[in-house]
DNA sequence: TTCGCTACCCGTTAATAAGA
DNA sequence: TCTTATTAACGGGTAGCGAA
């Protein structure tokens, strides 16, 4: 080997080591940098969530000093600007892709699932023998456990979706119940869960509607998707560590035994043919005594709890308590012409709904109002009563829509 | 005091759909 | 095809009650 010939192999060889170092180095500055675009990702996620809080709190406190300067007011334009800009922007929620406006919360999930049902795990279950009138239907209001069944629905027989193989969804089935409030970290308040009709071939829409929150309410394709929701915003005003989960059926009531057997028992049940039938037995006298004092119990703590922080002059729980019904009747009246036991004392403007699966549902408050009879105390659930829901196909429409409805 | 029963809350996980 | 998000079934822990 000549002296030229290892010089160059020498060469070669160190520049071999200064590739190697060059490459090395590269990687190292590509883990960091990807390390660095996570954190920075995350980062951006939880901006844009704080953004859409600080939002929140700037319209309300806007709509709140509209309010106060004149009750006969229209809806706050910054609010509705707001709404259609962040909608336009399609800002939202981190982990949850909900889309917020002012007067909504929607909730474009996916629809519901197949169930994993184990057909062989059947058992019977125990029902709380309940106040039947002279027909045989349960009397409501009815209270179990820490729900309020204010209306058990019609079933729906002509379409699939409104039941599955564990459930059935009876359009107008309306429950209430107190929970950790969404705005309030303090305070609980009374939520509504109402199942809707989707119109047409959609499935059933699951609106849930908090009682400090009446112009908001929340709508999915699924009770779950719903749910989650109010359970999210409650923990994190809360700042509570917390999965967040939320099985919809349970909050919906759907999963407790007497709920269901009332269900069950309604006209039509027995024509789903994607139902499993389900055996009940009503409990022992002596354990439905414990379990209704259980609840009665649990429902006073809420209750009380709900009321701990009130301001003087808003007992919200009570007084919402009797207002609900209007709630309830507003999402429901479009689909009943007549209620099927429990007839809220107010009279509503029909919801009117699409019959297209899938899209985003935003309410609007229509103006002028149209309520000439509303007690006094209610005042903080003016529009409740005029609320309609509008399917909403894209964020460009629901830009649209709310830039519409600002006049 | 213990036991049996039930409800509620919460977390885990399987199933599924949608997007990358 | 893999990853991520979502839904809903299911189970565990806890609590309250009445009866033994």
């Amino acid at each position: 080997m000549t002296t030229s010939s290892h010089k160059q192999h020498l060469s070669k060889h160190k520049n071999q080591q200064n590739l190697k170092t060059l490459l090395r180095e590269k990687i190292q500055l590509n883990h960091a940098l990807k390390k660095e675009f996570i954190k920075a990702k995350k980062e951006v996620k939880m901006l844009l969530f704080e953004r859409d809080l600080l939002l929140d709190d700037i319209s309300r406190l806007h709509q709140d000093t509209f309010t106060d300067e004149s009750d006969s007011e229209v809806q706050a334009p910054l609010a509705v600007t707001t709404s259609a800009a962040r909608v336009s922007q399609g800002v939202t929620w981190p982990h949850s892709a909900i889309t917020k406006s002012e007067e909504t919360v929607t909730v474009p999930s996916a629809p519901p699932k197949r169930s994993r049902i184990n057909r062989n795990k059947f058992k019977t279950r125990r029902v709380q023998p309940i106040q039947r009138d002279q027909r045989g239907s349960p009397i409501l209001p009815l209270q179990i456990g820490v729900l309020t069944v204010t209306n058990l629905g019609k079933i729906v027989t002509d379409r699939d979706a409104f039941h599955n193989e564990r459930y059935i969804f009876p359009v107008g089935y309306t429950v209430q119940r107190v929970y950790p409030s969404m705005v309030n970290p303090t305070n609980n308040t009374l939520i509504t869960s109402t199942i809707i009709d989707g119109g047409g071939e959609a499935g059933p829409k699951f609106q849930v509607v908090a009682a400090d929150q009446p112009d908001k309410p929340i709508v999915a394709n699924s009770a779950t998707g719903a749910w989650t929701v109010v359970v999210r915003k409650a923990n994190e005003i809360r700042q509570r560590d917390h999965s967040n989960s939320a099985s919809g059926p349970d909050y919906f009531g759907l999963r407790h035994p007497t709920i269901a057997k009332m269900i069950q028992d309604l006209p039509g049940a027995g024509e789903l043919k994607d139902y499993i039938w389900q055996d009940f037995e009503e409990m022992e006298p002596r354990a439905a005594k414990g379990v209704m004092a259980t609840a009665e119990k649990k429902r006073d703590h809420l209750e009380q709890l709900a009321c701990q922080h009130q301001s003087p002059g808003r007992k919200i729980i009570r007084e919402d308590l009797a207002m609900q019904p209007r709630l309830e009747q507003q999402a429901y009246s479009a689909q009943q012409p007549s209620m099927q036991h429990y007839q809220p004392p107010y009279s509503t403007l029909h919801p009117t709904i699409s019959a297209v699966p899938y899209r985003l549902v935003q309410y609007i408050s229509p103006l002028p109002l149209q309520i000439s009879q509303q007690p006094a105390s209610h005042h903080h659930h003016r529009n409740v009563n005029t609320m309609q829901p509008v399917m909403i196909d894209s964020d460009e429409e629901m830009a649209q829509s709310g830039t519409n409805n600002s006049g």
